[in-house]
DNA sequence: GGCCGAATAGGACTATAGTCCGGTTGACTC
DNA sequence: GAGTCAACCGGACTATAGTCCTATTCGGCC
């Protein structure tokens, strides 16, 4: 049952990336332009440093072609990030366990998974995701004041951690609420801040201990 | 010997707040003045459609002034909650227990607090400040990037839970991490989202849920 | 009560995110 | 291969946070 409202749910997640059919191909050659250009400036000057009128004076485009195809700032980001953020979603939807569900043998169920795991290999997996692009991830999420929430990844995250959550049966109270709760620890801004104040180590740590709530 | 050190803190926090000795008769009036204005403009307008420029000009002042005075919209923002904040602060050092410590009779040693019930008393006491003004204190966290971990009040609220985390035993790990972890949780960015995604009782809730960690 | 140094006031100035609209270009049809 | 129309392009434009420099004002002191 659960498998069934992710996998629908994924359905609706690639509907969302490929808004109508088609791009004509000067955009589609201007949208690669600026993704390198944004890359490459990244890379080289940090990205809190870099403008948008230097990424698209780099790309060779006007400052409304960048809006326009992008949005914002964070639009940006999310676009640079989407190759690695959707491996994760794929991995959690369909890939190997513990992170993905139970593998699905030709016999009915294989072998079971305890969402208790599946919820610290989540936490693992995205720590991984998300220190890697710290900075990247940090703009998608801070470019706007609630910006965060109202990223779609923010609710791919969200409803994984409720489905685990609930199939922890009565230990969890309020599963869409300590959802939410669980994922302010994943917050950019506060592993930033984490990061910088003790380090990766102890702040995945630190994560984990949180994510324990649920397993008491 | 907690309490000695935080009592020193608080002391080191009493001169931050008042930096030199004096004040010119001008710079105070202008002060109010700006402080009267921005709160009339953001109860008539909401804290988030009012600009700078706004505040200066119905103060009556130049923009160099305001900025002058507060440094940023965060700054203008913490000195508007500078009243409320420190009232939670001095109950949480000197106030009657579980948010304060144990009442300090004329005999040693009053009746003992359980760590574990100053922890959800905190909790509890921050939610109200922080639910009350939820608009003022995201203006005063999320006006620059990682600015509400630079705040006084962060390091202020850090320290009170790891000398509680502390005070538990073996049952937390590494209190500093997991101090960090817990304050994730009551960041105005996520608060503002929760309780808009589930309502205030049941983040509430959560929020409980979470500071449960230590005590398991 | 007038003088002098220092802090303050104020508004012009810069930098940057994001918007708008007239002109151009691409894709599809006949 | 020319016509049509929508989508796209680009840069001028707006709004806003924050900076800087000069004239002013304060307040202690003679």
């Amino acid at each position: 049952m659960e498998r069934g409202a992710a996998t629908g749910r994924r359905v609706d997640l690639e509907l969302m990336r490929t808004p109508p059919p088609k791009e004509r191909a000067d955009a589609a050659r201007n949208r690669v332009k600026v993704l390198d250009a944004a890359a490459g400036l990244f890379a080289r000057h940090g990205v809190e440093s870099v403008s948008m009128d230097a990424v698209a004076a780099a790309a060779g485009v006007g400052k409304g072609t960048l809006f326009r195809r992008f949005g914002d700032r964070a639009g940006l980001a999310a676009a640079l990030l989407n190759q690695r953020e959707r491996a994760l979603q794929d991995a959690i939807l369909s890939g190997p366990a513990p992170l993905g569900p139970a593998p699905l043998g030709p016999s009915e169920a294989g072998e079971a998974v305890a969402p208790s795991d599946r919820l610290h290999a989540f936490a693992d997996a995205y720590l991984d995701y998300a220190l890697d692009h710290l900075s990247l991830v940090r703009m998608s999420e801070t470019a706007t004041p609630g910006a965060r929430y109202r990223l779609g990844a923010y609710g791919f995250w969200h409803r994984h951690l409720v489905i685990l959550l609930d199939q922890m049966g009565d230990a969890v109270r309020d599963s869409e609420a300590s959802a939410h709760a669980l994922l302010a620890v994943l917050g950019a801004e506060h592993l930033a801040a984490m990061v910088e104040s003790v380090g990766r180590d102890r702040a995945r740590a630190a994560v984990h201990t949180v994510f324990d709530v649920a397993t008491a």
